[in-house]
DNA sequence: AGGGTGATGTCCT
DNA sequence: GGACATCACCCTT
């Protein structure tokens, strides 16, 4: 695992490493290109007191170890018929994550509007959405980042005018842990789960202007 | 708003 | 071995 990459997935609270995911880019290595998206949704889940947690009460199981593996570990498991990819923080034998719950495409958007055959508007507004449109299923879990075929990208980088918190999605009858705001998504951006249009930035998608620069051939 | 999907885990007989 | 719940999504009303 490359240091850098290590670092940023240790050295802070888990909650403060999902809302600094926040226009990071995730890159995906596929037979036909690179397919490329900045991060614009997270949920950081706290491994053993977190009620809302895979791993709440230390629980180990076939399909979770690899929230015990070192960060950046790869985390996908099955909920229904979608995949969900996570990616796991902190040092080995602590089971926290963060799951990536929305992607704006960057490069390689055409491969992703063929994998998943929907209007752009919705091609990757939810942690199953996105996994379709980069064409991933459960092969990469408890795999390492950069091992992989996917990668997390610490530069480029694009800055979020604003980030807001709120309350993870599908977490019911969980006390405490049902409402603790632990989603954070950039405001504005459009590729956000449940984003109503009125509250969409049609101009920047919730970026910090000076950080648009270049490099997006598709949107 | 509500039902179908259908992998995986947990709690029960 | 079965009933029930789950970090979604799609389609129909």
């Amino acid at each position: 695992m490359d240091a850098a990459l290590t670092a940023f997935l240790t050295q802070r609270p888990t909650p403060e490493i999902a809302a600094a995911l926040l226009g990071k880019q995730l890159q995906l290595t596929t037979a036909t290109g690179q397919l490329t998206a900045w991060i614009t949704e997270t949920e950081a889940y706290l491994g053993a007191q977190d009620a809302g947690a895979h791993a709440f009460k230390n629980h180990q199981t076939t399909r979770n170890s690899a929230l015990w593996q070192p960060a950046g570990t790869i985390y996908i498991y099955q909920m229904r018929t979608q995949f969900l990819l996570n990616i796991v923080t902190q040092a080995a034998g602590v089971p926290e994550c963060v799951l990536i719950r929305g992607i704006e495409p960057d490069r390689g958007l055409a491969q992703m509007q063929q994998n998943r055959s929907v209007p752009l508007q919705n091609l990757t507004t939810g942690p199953g959405k996105l996994m379709q449109a980069l064409g991933l299923d459960k092969t990469l879990n408890n795999t390492p980042l950069t091992v992989a075929t996917l990668n997390l990208a610490l530069t480029p980088v694009r800055q979020p005018r604003h980030i807001v918190a709120g309350p993870r999605v599908g977490i019911l009858n969980k006390g405490d842990w049902t409402t603790v705001p632990l989603r954070y998504y950039v405001a504005g951006n459009p590729f956000v789960s449940q984003s109503k249009k009125r509250d969409q930035d049609q101009q920047n998608h919730g970026w910090q202007p000076s950080t648009i620069s270049g490099g997006n051939d598709n949107l």
